[in-house]
DNA sequence: GAGGCAATACTCCCAAAGGAGTATTTTTAT
DNA sequence: ATAAAAATACTCCTTTGGGAGTATTGCCTC
C-alpha cells in the first residue's frame, strides 16, 4: 500500500460537474486520500498554479478548451514526479498510446467501476502503468502487433484526404481545385499507398483513427 | 414548485459509475427527491420491471447494450406519465431531436451544473421540455431551419450499412453474409437512395451525424 | 547545381460502384 | 388469410475507382 504518514493528495480536472461530484464521493470515503482542489477547464487548472504539494491529477481528456495530451505534457514538464491518470470516455488505441508517451501513468474509462478507479490510484502512485481493464486486452495487442503506422502526408494530400472524406468524387475535387481529375487520381493513389489499403473509406477511418482527420 | 406530500422517486441509467457517483450526492442533497434504482446498462434496466412508483429517469443515452432512443420509447409505451431526460455528451441535433420526439421531457448534457440538473428535473415534473443551456440557442435555430430527414432502416441495411462503413467492398459483404453480390448491391443501392446521395461515403457521414452509426 | 521531394499529368487495363428497372421468396403484422 | 414490407436475386449499361507504371515541372536544401 501506500504512505500513510499523510494522504495523498489528489485533484481532479473535468468539465463534468457530475463526474466530479462523483470522484467526491469516491475519495472521501478513502482515508489515504484527500481531494485538495477541483477544475472545469484546462484554464482553471493553469490559473490556480498551487500544485506543489499535489501527488496526483485525474484528468479529463477532452476539456471544452485544451486536449488533455499537451496538458499532461505541460504538467509533467513542471513537476515530473506527478502522477497523472488519464480519464476518458474514449478507447481509441492512437490516443491512448499519446497519453502514455505524454507522461501519464494510466489511462481509464469512466465507465471503470469506482473501486477499480482507486486500486489503479494506489497501483500508479507505486509507479505502476495502469489501464482499465476493458482496454488491456485490447491495448496489449495493438501495442504488439502494430508499429502503428501513422503516414505523413503531404498539404495537398491531406486536402484531397479531407474532401474525399466528405464525399466528393475524384472529377468534383478536380473542378475544385482547378487541377487535373487525372492529377487527383495519382494522389488518391498515393493515400491508398501510405495507408496500404484499397479503398478511400478505409483510409478516411485510418486518418481519423490517428488524427489525421477530425472525427 | 412540485408536491411535497411525497418524495419523487427517481431512477438513473448510466453506465458510468462515477456518473452515478454524483448523480447520487445530487439527489441526496435534495429533500424532495428519493433514489430508487440505478442501473449500468439497458438491461439491467430492463430486467428490473418495478417501475410502478417511479416519477422520473434520468437516461444515459449512449449504453453498451442499447441506444436512448429506444429505451426511451419502450419506456414511453409502458409508463406515459413517467418524466424521462437524457443525460448525455453528445450534442448532435438529430439525436436531440430524435429523443424529444421518443418521449423524452428532456435533454441534459452531461457537463450541466448540478444545480442546474435539479432545477431541470424540476421543471420536467412541471411539464416543460428542459435542454441544457448551452444546447439551447443551436437547438432552436436547428429545428427551425432543418426539415432533418432521418432515414429508416431495415436491421439489413444498418449491418449492410456498417460493414460499408468499415470498408467492406460488396463483394466481401456477401461472403460474410452468405448472400449473393447482387443483393449486397440492391441494399447498397436502397441504402443510397434512402440517403438521398450517390456515394457511400456519404451516406455513412450522414449515418453517423445523425447516431444511426457509432462515430 | 545536383539530388530529393511535392505536385502536376498522363497511359492502359480491369474491377468495383452506381443508376434503373424487374421479380421472387420470406417475414411480419393485421 | 392476406396484404405489406423486407430480403433476396437478377439484367443491362455507365461511371468511377484502383493498380502499375512513366514523366515533367518547380521548389528547397545542402
Amino acid at each position: 500500500m501506500w504512505d500513510n504518514s499523510r494522504k495523498v493528495r489528489v485533484i481532479i480536472v473535468d468539465d463534468h460537474p457530475l463526474v466530479i461530484e462523483g470522484i467526491k464521493n469516491v475519495i472521501q470515503g478513502n482515508d489515504g486520500l484527500e481531494l485538495v482542489g477541483q477544475f472545469g477547464s484546462a484554464k482553471a487548472l493553469s490559473d490556480s498554479l498551487e500544485m506543489g504539494g499535489v501527488d496526483l491529477v485525474l484528468l479529463d481528456i477532452t476539456l471544452p478548451d485544451g486536449n488533455g495530451i499537451s496538458i499532461c505534457k505541460e504538467l509533467k514538464k513542471s513537476y515530473p514526479d506527478l502522477v497523472i491518470i488519464a480519464l476518458s470516455n474514449l478507447s481509441e488505441r492512437s490516443i491512448i498510446k499519446q497519453m502514455l508517451q505524454s507522461g501519464a501513468s494510466g489511462y481509464l474509462l469512466k465507465t471503470a467501476d469506482p473501486c477499480d478507479i482507486l486500486n489503479c490510484m494506489q497501483d500508479a502512485l507505486d509507479g505502476k502503468i495502469v489501464l482499465s481493464s476493458e482496454l488491456k486486452v485490447n491495448f496489449d495487442m495493438v501495442v504488439l502487433n502494430e508499429p502503428e503506422e501513422i503516414p505523413e502526408l503531404t498539404i495537398r494530400e491531406k486536402q484531397i484526404l479531407q474532401l474525399l472524406a466528405a464525399g466528393r468524387t475524384s472529377a468534383e475535387i478536380a473542378t475544385e481545385l482547378f487541377i487535373s481529375p487525372l492529377t487527383v487520381k495519382t494522389h488518391r493513389a498515393t493515400l491508398l499507398h501510405k495507408f496500404e489499403t484499397g479503398n478511400i473509406l478505409t483510409a478516411v477511418n485510418k486518418a481519423r483513427e490517428s488524427g489525421i482527420l477530425p472525427k
